[in-house]
DNA sequence: AAACTTTGTTTATCCACTAGACTAACAAAA
DNA sequence: TTTTGTTAGTCTAGTGGATAAACAAAGTTT
């Protein structure tokens, strides 16, 4: 039988929870004074002095100077020690490898940028290596060092943090987990680059007051993370979101995956490379034909891209309406690399959803282009790891 | 400054979580001991002990006999008290009324269904009104007598219970809470059928053991219920899951709601009637084209009726294919009428999935047809009300 | 200066859980 | 039978953490 021990409630959890509590309240209104706290979450002043104390001790938090009397005594004010440790996020991408070293609150410290191409597993593993020593020589000294290292990948990632396939990057059943794991020792988060964008939007960006989030992830193919109910949806896998694989065309043309009219064959960056390549358009000697050339071309003025871009978000527009229909979501956001295209791509997609959504999803709906479109992912994982740290340090000492 | 109190953790809560523990394991193992509850949740033998008093005083559960010794002193056995209160489900469908009086349990005492055509509000309130009071009366003598009425409408209902839109019954802005709570003063809860349905599979259906599952209510037209890690997914506003009006042909015929391409133009209960009727089948005389007759065709063999019913099996599958993308459920449950005909509509279904859907989404993935098709919905806000019942009786005396 | 306010700590009390002793009730072996 | 060992359930003492209320500290207002 198996009896897998449920988790009792007892004092304990109590105390994690309030603290957490605390903290989240320190984090967000600081400064702070401790009968604020108090006040403000229903919790008792002796208790919030107790658990205050003990952030105090991790350094987690740290006392201001006295704040301005109201008629009474002054209030020593709380602030969150952003400080206290750093985190490394990485965005391992098809042909980059984009590092960020950020504070606990996720300011950027540091950005650290490679781009390469067509490297085998272990040559990428090599400079992931040099990408994480150098960001953690990097780091400034600080109570808790470094707290964890998250890495975002474009592939289905399971529950476990395995890559169980990356098909742009030609990886399979890739642990990465464990060999970071064992060689930093440090917690190690492995996740789906959609999924990290959307946790990166949530947490620092467009969409940090909504519970439920899409964050479209439009580059070469389209990925989808999910924000629902305030947190990651990752399906019974952890494979949801592989929503570029929706069939938008019952009769379609058949994409590589098997299936026929899959969005992404419409309104991916790699749909609109292929259209592009079918026009002769004027480029540069001998270039190839990305992204980059078709933005500066659109810059330009050229029609045709112009053209090819407005289709391109008519076509996002469907899948989104898609999104919109199933999820209701307070807020889509459209991140990655196609977001950069967003002057061309806007009206139309707006058009689109405006047009054909229902009109009753339309109210207290936002859909906006990711405000750090090339961040996120990296941003993501780093607050995935910060996140972790934190509700570590939640739980009381003994266990630690 | 919007400050909503934040509930705080003290030693109430974890008496909750605690008693709600215990409860769940007696209801999911009875007959249980004292003694197997301790040991399976980690609680403490006393603790249990005092909990499961608590759970007696409130007649939620019941000691039987002694069991069987194993070699030691025989335990006395705790069961779930079903018969400690009866709850009211009722499917309000376009023209339909099924009530259903059901045990805690969730097992049906009593079942009552009324068919009539184009009624207005007030004639439909009047024969909800007498379907409640008739089951009502037939309610056994329980301790706590009937604990709460569920309707499931086939229309948009938002976070407050109230219904927005129900097209097929053109009703607009209908606040049936209200108005069954003050004439019944008893916790009302009105739920789109979809999840209504959702919810039934997943207490008493083909999805008791799964976390993710995603029901299909295909009728006239579809809708889908989300379970996602477990609960209900609503949406912001209450809408998730109208996704029969999910585009699955881009340049497809237009739909009522505005939208080209919708998946119910195809794989719903109307599509498969419309087709039907362009055909010259031989039906009884003056008798109108529905379902029931093009089941009977069906029956008789008929080949163009079961060429229809395959093709609507297979856009069926269409739709479940992105469904199953998107959410990487480990179950897919298709109910509502459309789910009387699985034995046509399965193995199309079932081909197009298997071909289409993405390799490694089909692992640990089931897809099965409700095993009480025309019930789910009203079980499911039955359990609505039973666990809201279930989750009050959890606090403690005083605030109640 | 006196009175009032507000902040933060301290103390006593309460509540629910835990550990472990204890009683009750049984089975199997002697 | 009696003895021994095992299991079920209760009881008691102890612990951790929350609360309420008193109190000390440090202001402002009259």
């Amino acid at each position: 039988m198996n009896m897998k021990e449920n988790r009792t409630w007892n004092h304990h959890v109590v105390k994690e929870g309030n603290k957490s509590l605390v903290l989240e309240k320190i984090k967000n209104n600081s400064p702070i004074s401790r009968a604020a706290v108090a006040s403000q979450t229903g919790l008792n002043k002796g208790t919030v002095s107790s658990l205050v104390n003990d952030l105090l001790d991790d350094h987690l938090i740290y006392e201001s100077g006295p704040g301005v009397s109201s008629g009474g005594r002054r209030p020593v004010m709380l602030l969150f020690n952003g400080s206290a440790g750093y985190s490394i996020g990485i965005d391992l991408g098809v042909n980059y490898l984009l590092g960020l070293l950020t504070d606990l609150n996720g300011n950027i410290v540091e950005k650290k940028e490679i781009f390469f191409k067509k490297l085998s597993y272990e040559e990428i593993e090599k400079k992931l290596f040099e990408m994480i020593d150098l960001l953690s020589s990097i780091a400034p000294k600080s109570p808790h060092g470094i707290i964890g290292i998250g890495v975002g990948v474009p592939g289905i990632v399971d529950t476990n943090g395995d890559i169980l396939l990356a098909p742009n990057l030609n990886w399979k059943n890739v642990n990465l987990k464990t060999v970071l794991e064992t060689r930093y020792n440090l917690p190690v988060i492995i996740e789906n680059e959609a999924n990290a964008g959307a946790y990166g939007e949530k947490q620092f960006g467009a969409g940090k007051e909504s519970d439920n989030i899409i964050y479209v992830s439009a580059g070469i193919g389209i990925g989808v993370g999910l924000i629902l109910n305030g947190s990651l949806y990752k399906g019974s896998n952890g494979f949801s979101g592989e929503i570029g694989h929706m069939t938008i065309q019952v009769d379609g043309p058949v994409c590589r995956c098997g299936n026929q009219g899959c969005w992404e064959l419409y309104a991916s960056e790699q749909a609109l490379l292929a259209k592009a390549a079918e026009l002769d358009l004027p480029l540069p000697l001998k270039e190839e034909l990305d992204l980059a050339n078709l933005i500066s071309l659109a810059e330009q003025g050229n029609q045709q891209v112009i053209g090819l871009f407005e289709q391109t978000g008519d076509y996002l527009g469907v899948g989104i309406n898609n999104i919109i229909n199933t999820f209701n979501p307070q807020q889509v956001i459209i991140g990655n690399r196609m977001a950069a295209s967003n002057r061309w791509l806007e009206e139309s997609l707006n058009k689109r959803v405006a047009k054909q959504a229902l009109w009753f999803q339309q109210n207290n709906l936002q859909i906006d282009f990711s405000e750090h479109s090339t961040l996120s992912a990296a941003l993501g994982v780093s607050a995935f790891s910060i996140e972790n740290f934190l509700s570590v340090c939640m739980q009381p000492k003994s266990f630690v």
